[in-house]
DNA sequence: GGTAGACCTGGACGC
DNA sequence: GCGTCCAGGTCTACC
């Protein structure tokens, strides 16, 4: 079965799947020889499927199983809508970033997307596995959370989806800690799905809610193992670009573009990228850093 | 409000 | 092979 979603121009799924590295993080999977972005999830219904994500003229055709009923369809288009961002429209932020030489060329590869998972709960798992480890660290945990606590694809059941609120609330913290290897994180992880499955959290309200950024910004904080990088991640997940998401890469990346890399600050990293107002985020993070990478 | 130390893991390094 | 050091954000206690 194969739908055709129509994305906001410019498109290009290769830009999204490239955007940063949650490609790389299961249940996501990325083949670049044929440009396809598979995922693995489970839906409403409980049923868990493989979406395979390919380009299409003015947007996406997914495929998916045959036999999926009209509402798991539907389902699947909304979250392959989120997931890509199909819906972005990104004239204002191109509108300033042409004369811009470090952003010169976004237009032309179509990049300001920046892929998510299906769910808000599953990305802010996955942010608060980035922080204080490596990017490998990052791969495996997640790799583990899917692997020990995810439903399988009927088809291929070495393959499987990343495991709901429910499934995760069920998970003791010494479990978390030891088997999936999360550490000091596992009370963390563990407190966010037992107040999303529990319905004390509403985190997915928050991906629509008309909240300024500053609120969001508090309410994000407000979870446990969540710190300003992680808040200000999940801000740009969630569309609001008037932040940056500020860890030791960014003071070094700044330190070397803008003070001869000096020792910096965040009050730098800010100060750098004050102007853009309210595309600040995007700016960072699509900046051409890759002059600094290549030293 | 600012700061120091603990948290945990894996990689790099020296022996 | 083993031990030590370090990097990576967040939380908590303390000032």
């Amino acid at each position: 079965m194969r739908l055709t979603l129509p994305a906001c121009l410019p498109f290009s799924l290769s830009a999204v799947a490239r955007s940063h590295g949650w490609a790389q993080l299961a249940p996501f999977s990325w083949d670049e020889s044929i440009c396809e972005l598979a995922y693995i999830v489970q839906l409403d219904s409980h049923q868990v499927v493989e979406i395979r994500v390919q380009e299409a003229p003015s947007g996406v055709s997914v495929l998916m199983d045959a036999g999926l009923k009209q509402a798991e369809q539907d389902e699947v288009t909304s979250k392959a809508t989120w997931m890509l961002g199909l819906d972005w429209d990104l004239t204002g932020f191109y509108a300033v970033a042409q004369n811009e030489p470090k952003l010169v060329g976004i237009v032309e590869r179509a990049q300001g997307r920046i892929l998510r998972s299906a769910t808000l709960f599953e990305d802010v798992v996955k942010t608060i596995l980035t922080t204080n480890t490596t990017w490998a660290g990052t791969i495996r945990m997640v790799e583990s959370l899917v692997a020990l606590f995810g439903s399988s694809l009927p088809a291929d059941p070495t393959r499987r989806a990343f495991p709901t609120p429910a499934q995760l609330a069920l998970i003791d913290e010494e479990t978390l800690r030891s088997s999936a290897r999360l550490g000091y994180r596992a009370p963390y992880v563990r407190e966010l799905a037992r107040a999303v499955a529990s319905g004390n959290l509403d985190l997915e309200a928050l991906r629509t809610a008309k909240t300024p950024t500053s609120q969001l910004h508090k309410q994000l904080l407000a979870i446990r193992g969540v710190g300003g990088y992680a808040a200000a991640h999940l801000l740009m997940l969630l569309g609001h670009f008037d932040t940056i998401p500020i860890d030791s890469w960014a003071l070094k990346l700044v330190s070397h573009e803008w003070h001869g890399g000096e020792p910096v600050g965040e009050a730098e990293v800010k100060s750098a990228f004050e102007s853009w107002g309210e595309w600040k985020g995007l700016a960072y993070w699509f900046w051409d850093w890759s002059y600094l990478s290549e030293t």
